[in-house]
DNA sequence: TATATATTGCGAAAAAGTCGCAATATTATA
DNA sequence: TATAATATTGCGACTTTTTCGCAATATATA
């Protein structure tokens, strides 16, 4: 796992040093997207000007993609650190569940090339109520 | 169309106030998504504060829908003030296409409801290269 | 038009992100 | 393994963005 990160690294003309070597851990360790701020907190020893340095260089390289909830972006592993898939968050509790389809995948990759464009990457992000929180909350939350 | 948006804010227990109208309208001129500081810019006689606030309400009532481009959140009118659409993003010019497919949208539904969700809102954004910029640097820019 | 209430603008401050540069770590080479 | 060339870091200062409490004001209702 590792062996890939510092291989990416590498083929890309790119040094393999501390900061790079935390976030990606912290994100390794991580089991949810998480917040600019929250990489910054968990890789203390790091500086916060190179935690974003980093965060840029990942993104850049593919290392990680990075999803957007409310205004606040959140960054995760990519492949091949973390299967392909993307998020249904339930509006009421939080809760986040990882979604994989081929066939949205192959439908997205179409669509693009209608627009003759070659896809290269993407982000789909769904939101709605979970089955329980339906079940317990019938009426929708008020403002 | 103002009609609608304030019947919106009415039905809600909301009030129409200027701050409201103004970011509103700033929205409606825009022609593609703007991020939260233009907004405030084109609304000079609203406090900061102020757009933030409606910013933030509009999200909740479903008037406008954020997207992220890199790091920033983009936003912009959502239906019934612009017709449902996604977005097609050049890496390498940047122009943006708009992206429209009722397959795509009852795929979305079906795929959130075999997780037993039902949906209430998604994004989806596809990033590639558009066909002039594939036509004119056949070689992937260099980091 | 008066009253109750929601919302604003202001001021201040916290949080987030950026930048230049000297010091340091990394890589490639001998 | 030591050295030189270079990429990257940490620091410090700074800009930008976002948030907050509260008194003043605007809005909606009767």
């Amino acid at each position: 796992m590792h062996q890939d990160f510092e291989s990416i690294l590498k083929s890309s003309g790119q040094s393999v040093t501390k900061p790079r070597r935390a976030v990606f851990d912290a994100l390794t360790r991580a089991d949810s997207p998480l917040k600019n701020g929250e990489i910054a907190k968990l890789t203390p020893s790091i500086d916060r000007a190179s935690v974003y340095r980093t965060l840029e260089l990942f993104a850049k390289l593919g290392i990680t993609t990075t999803t957007i909830r409310g205004w606040t972006p959140f960054t995760e592993l990519a492949e091949p650190f973390k299967p392909h898939h993307h998020h249904m968050i339930c509006e009421r509790c939080g809760v986040v569940e990882e979604i994989e389809s081929d066939t949205l995948e192959d439908m997205l990759t179409i669509l693009a090339s209608r627009h003759h464009f070659t896809l290269r990457s993407h982000t789909v992000e769904l939101s709605g109520v979970c089955a329980s929180c339906s079940k317990n909350l019938p009426q929708p939350t008020s403002l």
